[in-house]
DNA sequence: GAGTCGTGGAA
DNA sequence: TTTCCAAGACT
């Protein structure tokens, strides 16, 4: 849930998804599209469909416990470098570099003296962690959770609390008078308004609000542009996130 | 390595 | 209003 997506938004959904299935093998139960259904407009829905099936895995071929072992984790549908070593180190209290996007910008920063950190690269940011990271297991955890939030409190993307920050004295980019970011910036996303990933958004709002199977007539009412439609929905089909036809209908997945 | 994949709150 | 960007993963 947390990928790409605020704390501050997660946090409900988590608690009532914990409380509706508090375990592995209780998600692995119901549908792959109740899942999705329950996800309701988090956003990113086929993090909903890999949490399923990695429910799936973790209860099929791992006894129903989230393994410990990072190559296994790495196993897991919709899990990554962040989050295998994220589940290792918070729930497991194992020793491994967890770098995510706060953690990127804080070393660009305090390390590299840079204002940004360049374009993500697991080799390079792992290594980076790595080379700061305590040697004590306990240690390490603690910081792998304070730079962290070091960069989700302080050391933020915007309007950075230098003067609060708790590692001002040693930090290489204030020491060097806060440089501005170097070189070009790489274009931040594009334009949302109007794109597939709208029109997807808006037919699979659709098929979440039905519980039977909705027509292709009734998807046409969604978004105007056909080929668009046509894209979007042949997009979600592929994906896995809707089955169905023209002649049935098209549904969340079973 | 570059593109794609949702959503919504803050500046 | 537009832009930014948020505990990334996958192709």
């Amino acid at each position: 849930m947390l990928q790409q997506t605020p704390v501050v938004r997660v946090i409900p959904r988590l608690e009532a998804w914990l409380a509706r299935w508090p375990t592995p093998a209780a998600l692995a139960a119901v549908p792959s599209g109740e899942a999705v259904r329950a996800w309701d407009r988090l956003g990113y829905p086929r993090r909903a469909l890999n949490l399923h099936a990695a429910a799936v895995t973790i209860t099929e071929r791992h006894g129903g416990v989230v393994p410990h072992d990072v190559g296994e984790l790495l196993a897991l549908p919709g899990v990554g470098d962040y989050t295998a070593r994220a589940i290792a180190v918070f729930a497991y209290g194992h020793r491994h570099p967890v770098v995510d996007t706060n953690v990127r910008r804080v070393i660009a920063r305090a390390i590299d003296a840079r204002a940004e950190p360049g374009p993500p690269s697991s080799r390079r940011d792992l290594a980076a962690m790595e080379a700061i990271l305590p040697p004590d297991v306990e240690e390490s955890t603690v910081a792998n959770a304070a730079i962290m939030e070091l960069g989700a409190v302080v050391c933020t993307a915007r309007a950075p609390r230098c003067e609060d920050c708790p590692i001002r004295d040693l930090c290489a980019w204030r020491a060097a008078g806060y440089p501005e970011y170097l070189g070009a910036r790489q274009p931040v996303q594009k334009k949302f308004e109007g794109s597939d990933r709208q029109v997807r958004g808006l037919i699979l709002r659709e098929l979440r609000a039905s519980d039977v199977p909705v027509t292709r007539s009734e998807i046409d009412t969604v978004w105007p542009d056909a080929a668009q439609r046509e894209r979007a929905l042949l997009g979600l089909l592929t994906d896995g996130l809707v089955t169905g036809s023209v002649a049935d209908g098209y549904q969340l997945p079973g």
